[in-house]
DNA sequence: TACTACATAGACCGATCGGTCTATAACTAG
DNA sequence: CTAGTTATAGACCGATCGGTCTATGTAGTA
């Protein structure tokens, strides 16, 4: 096994693991356990330990994150609709986990030490460019600079804040009624910025 | 000390490290340290352990937080501006814990095991009634009741999301940009509905 | 074949985990 | 004063935690 194949098990293990039990909720041998893999070889890729390993997979989920959500929308002409789109399928991403999985990100941000600074600074980083990154698309639909950015954080905490309260529920509902109004009302806007007020 | 005095201290001081560290970043010896209390009482007051009190400081910090939406709701005329006042103290809150607190229920909703159901029965059950007490209120400023049930949920999640994300920036900006947005379009909304749409 | 990185393998460590158990202090009722 | 209940007090337990260490393949190069 090559050493990019270890390393990236481990980061993959850890990402998951993130996702459905938090950062404190797993051990590093349930994690070795699931990957297949020694504790050599973690210590071997992963000098830091735990923590290095989580800032790892914190890295590759905003990556991920990233990459589809610049795909998504590739697929639309209306950002609004891209939206629309890039939330139905993380209801059916969720769904299909059985509300097990969450965003690591935020697993990661809740259950770490208010003084463990690497790893709040990463995050911080993930989430800025993520905003950024939608109030880019935004901005394309009609909206002001500031007003995009104020909107793409909306999106993003009720994104983040409905993955949680869907895991707590077992439903998709939380996600579906909060898109539901945030988009009719961003629709409503956007037809009063194209009618020149 | 009495009985009761006791149980509080602990419910609170779990409730507190729940925030500030999650369900499994805290260790027992260090709640039981804070509260300044023997392992003796705590498994006297809760035989179940670690969860039992984890139940009880979930079910605190909802009746908590019932408790203070009612307060601000009862202060004014405008259910919205009740909304946005509540964001505000949310806002001094969180600022002058310097970013450490983020919502007990949301660290217990990404820190357990998906298995955990009761604890995620419990956390369902309380976001349910702080969405229908919230959805209550927000009908009050003119919205039908699936509208304003949508709303609710959009109120919530951003509330959550926002509160892990002003934690990762170590500020208070999310939150303010979040609420910025959603405000703006709920009033625009409003607006809509009063003239007879 | 010998040398040298790279990577795996897992025994081992002290610390801490959540939880159990017995002992005792403090108060109340008779 | 005694008996009984309530609550505190903390020693103690096995399990597991994250982390270190040495030994063992294994692949590429001379």
């Amino acid at each position: 096994m090559s050493k990019e194949d270890s390393r990236k098990i481990l980061v993959k293990t850890m990402q998951s693991a993130l996702q459905s039990k938090g950062l404190h909720g797993v051990g590093l041998s349930e994690i070795l356990k699931t990957a297949g893999l020694p504790k050599g070889s973690l210590y071997y890729h992963f000098p830091g330990g735990k923590e290095e390993l989580a800032l790892a997979a914190i890295a590759n989920a905003e990556q991920e994150m990233a990459r589809f959500l610049e795909q998504v929308f590739a697929r639309f002409d209306d950002p609004l609709d891209a939206l629309a789109a890039w939330i139905d399928s993380a209801l059916q991403r969720i769904a299909a986990s059985r509300f097990k999985l969450g965003c690591p990100l935020a697993a990661a941000a809740l259950d770490c030490s208010p003084d463990d600074t690497d790893l709040l600074l990463a995050l911080h980083g993930a989430f800025t460019n993520l905003r950024d990154q939608l109030a880019a698309h935004i901005s394309r639909a009609g909206f002001p600079s500031d007003a995009a950015t104020d909107l793409a954080v909306l999106v993003l905490t009720s994104y983040e804040g409905g993955l949680m309260m869907a895991r707590a529920a077992g439903s998709t509902d939380p996600i579906e009624r909060a898109f539901r109004a945030l988009l009719s009302h961003v629709r409503l806007q956007q037809k009063e910025l194209a009618h020149g007020h």
